[in-house]
Order: C-alpha cells, then sequence, then structure tokens
DNA sequence: CGAAGAATTGACCGCATTCAAATGCGGTGG
DNA sequence: CCACCGCATTTGAATGCGGTCAATTCTTCG
C-alpha cells in the first residue's frame, strides 16, 4: 500500500536523495521495510499544501508516507525558520500541549500517517518507532543548531547539499573514493527554501552556489540538480571535516 | 530523596530560574513531584564537569536530578555550539546509534540518574516520562533555531533572559502587569557560554547586556544577576511578540 | 595587595544583508 | 515557432551588523 517508486522517480527523475552527518538521512520515495499501522488514516497533499499551522490544536501524530515536509516557525514581522525537512519515516505533531509550535506544509506531493493521541498511547509498537525516529531527528535538530549557530554561509550551503547525498560526510562515510567519485542529487527545494532553512537570504544562498559552480565543486544546468564531482572535495568545505 | 533546595538556594541565592516560549522551562532546582525510578543509579558531578564527550560510546539514558547540564557540539577548528540548557526533568543521551552526538558538562553542580538502556525497554512509566520530557526538549529545540537562523543580536539576549523568566513570554503569558512588573534573574552561564549557546561572540554577548543596561531595560550588579523593571519591555526586544 | 581570569569597551574590518537591476526559465497564446 | 509574461534566480553596489583584535576595567581569590 506505501510503494509508489515509480511515481515518485518521474518527479525527482530517479534522485537520490538522503541527509546524513550524525548518520540521519532523509528519503522523500516511499519505502518498503517498515510495517505500518494498517488502518491509519492516510492524507494526501499536493506540493506545497498546509498541512497544520503554527498555534493549530493538534493531538495527533504525523508519520510521513510519500513525499517532504517542512516544518516552519515564523516571527510576527514575518521572518521565517524552516526547522527542519522530514522525508519518509520522520514524525511530526508532538508538541506537548496540544498546539503545535510549528507549521508544516509539503515540499513535494506527500502522503501522511495519521494518527491518534489514544492511539499511540495504545499501540506500544507503534509508540516504539515514533520514539525512535523522534530520537534520529532531535541529533538532525542538533546538527542543524550547530549549522546555524556557528557556520559559515559557505559552510551552510555545503553542509545543506552534503546531506543529500546518501552515506557520505557522516560517521558512517566510507571515505575518499578516488576518480568516479561522482554523484548527483536533486534539491527538491527552492533557493528561498534553502535560505529559509539555512537561515541566510536567498541573495546569500545563490551567491555560493555560484561560488561553488565557479570554483568547480559542483556543476548544474538546472538549478535544482546539483551534479558533484568530488564529493570528498566539496565535504571539506563544510566546516565538520 | 531528590530534595536539596537549601543547598540550591545557597548557591543560586534563591533566585528564579525558568525557561519560556512555547511553554517550556528550566529549572535547576530539584523538584519532588516526579517520581523516580527507586533504585536507578545517581551520579554527582561538580560544577563545569564532563558527563559525556561527543563521539562517547553509550547506550544510556540521562535525566537531570539537580542542577544544570549543557549540551554542546564542536568544529575541528574550535567552535563550540551550544545546543541545549538542561535543567532539572530533561534527559540526554538518546542517540540512536549508541554513539553520543553532542557532548554533556554540568553547568551547576549536579545530579544525573543515569538509566541503562534496557531498562528503560523494559520499564513503561519510566519510558513514558522521557518520552514526554522529549517532546518538550524537542519544541524549545525548534525555538531555539528560530532564534539561531533569524534573530539579531539583541534579539537572542532578550530571548535568552526572557527564558529564564517563568511564566511569561510564552503562551500562556499572563499579559502585562503594569507597575510592580518586577522581576530578577540568576543567569547561571558565564558571557563564554551564554554566546556559545546564542551563536555569537563573547563580545557581541557584553554589548548586548551593556546596551540593554544603558536603555534601562535590566539592570545588575553582579553580571549574573539581572534584575527585570518591566518583563513586558524586554519581551518586546524579543522579536517575537 | 597582587595575580589571574572574566567582562567591558573601543576601533576597525569583513561577511552577509539590503536594495536594485539584469538575466534566465517555464508556460501561454498568437 | 516565437513573442511575451510572470516568476525565480543571479549579479552588482552599498550598507551595516556582528566579528576580530586589542586595551582597559572589574571580580574573585589567595
Amino acid at each position: 500500500m506505501d510503494a509508489m517508486i515509480s511515481r515518485q522517480d518521474a518527479e525527482t527523475g530517479g534522485f537520490s536523495n538522503t541527509k546524513f552527518d550524525a548518520g540521519w538521512n532523509i528519503s522523500f520515495e516511499a519505502d518498503h521495510d517498515v510495517t505500518r499501522v494498517a488502518d491509519a488514516r492516510i492524507a494526501s497533499y499536493p506540493a506545497r499544501s498546509q498541512i497544520v499551522d503554527e498555534g493549530d490544536a493538534t493531538t495527533n501524530v504525523y508519520e510521513v508516507v510519500e513525499g517532504g515536509v517542512l516544518l516552519f516557525k515564523l516571527l510576527p514581522d514575518g521572518r521565517r525558520q524552516i526547522i527542519e525537512v522530514l522525508g519518509v519515516g520522520d514524525v511530526f505533531g508532538l508538541a506537548p500541549n496540544g498546539i503545535s509550535d510549528v507549521g508544516a506544509e509539503t515540499l513535494t506531493k506527500a502522503r501522511v500517517a495519521v494518527y491518534e493521541k489514544r492511539r499511540v498511547d495504545a499501540d506500544a509498537e507503534l509508540r516504539d518507532r515514533i520514539f525512535s525516529r523522534l530520537r534520529s531527528q532531535l541529533c538532525a535538530l542538533h546538527d542543524h543548531a550547530l549549522l546555524l549557530g556557528r557556520k559559515s554561509a559557505q559552510e551552510r550551503v555545503a553542509t545543506f547539499i552534503m546531506r543529500l547525498v546518501p552515506g557520505r560526510g557522516g560517521h558512517a562515510c566510507r571515505g575518499p573514493l578516488g576518480a568516479g567519485d561522482d554523484t548527483r542529487v536533486d534539491l527538491a527545494m527552492t533557493r528561498q527554501e534553502i535560505a529559509d532553512y539555512l537561515g541566510l537570504t536567498i541573495e546569500t544562498v545563490s551567491r555560493a552556489f555560484s561560488a561553488l559552480r565557479r570554483a568547480g565543486t559542483i556543476a548544474y544546468d538546472r538549478q535544482d540538480r546539483v551534479s558533484i564531482p568530488s564529493v570528498c572535495k566539496l565535504c571539506r568545505l563544510t566546516g565538520s571535516h
């Protein structure tokens, strides 16, 4: 019931999409491995549509089944910070007081499993899965706090791109691969979304991409399809290694 | 067995210490409400001592019983980001792969309950409490990402101080109190620690404090004992309201 | 009282933002 | 097929906030 790889491939062109760092990763492709609660309600959304608003009352727990979801917060004057980029398996809607502390909108066309609070309380296996995933997301948040607090614009953008490369850069990184170490990734986000995620302006993000391209560290025709001739060369610009 | 209020008072001088925003708060004072697992190992530490290093193998879960704990990450060149400031009841050590993704050191003299992984798995009540607290900490992390990504130095420092004022500024804020709206808080952290927490330099933090004092928004003799003549005036500088 | 560390203040610099203009790209209709 | 429009992105120039470097003051403690 979860598999829609072919449809997803049509959207991403088959590009891989995986986050890294302390071992975390997103995938916008539906996965087959996880057994989901059979009779959970599955909600479908088009790309860039609102799931919940910041401040909404919600005791539900949401699990991304297919596609990508952005969690964000707003300041009264309109400044926006994208808190987390969620992929398949990630969960949200766990604010402790029944009021969502973040807004959630889809990044791509997406499907989301909706669990009522009392169901989560009752189902030990579900709760364990949510708990486990939450721990991973916590690590991602930790990494991102380091990025937001201490990294330069160049480092932020390099880190962002590296997070999309599966299996590289984190603790389990395979290390330099020499020749043939060539990867292509699908950004899936606009420059504005990347800026809001990295705590920068759209112009700064654009300049960083241009600088990386000028230096030959990355290449792209379409601005959301990046190829990386040497992953390690990019990785050295993240500030983490 | 947990109560050591008098000792703690000796350290904080009876100043209150509570975080806010989306309803979260720290307290460095031991609490009486929570029933802890009776035979858990309790580790005691002096102030500013290492509990775990980033990268340490640990499957334990830690719960702060008394005092404050800082979680932080380092970059290879020495830049440090304090990820979270933990108070009584907060938990850490939940990295998903058995390798701690953050370092932890005590802020004050502290006591920490250490639960082995298999004990957490076995004890439903304990697990629920950890889970619940984790959700609160997640919200705090979300708020902090907004601060790090989008707030000015002034706003960061104002927000930081506001987080130490119990029951004010968050969703449940009582609103303006008019005259007599006077509060004193204990910072408990050095300027360097505050800087590492807020993603600033020590000089910028110092300047922000001085500016707030010059404007009459805060007052202090000792640099870690701040009094706030009008909480609402300070709150308006956080950017959140 | 003197020493060591923390905090403050000042002067200057650089990176990221702001403001503005140009370019590129996708879609629509002639 | 191509002209045109709307929107995202890129690029440029100038500004300013926060960082860096350095000197001074404050605090704590022996």
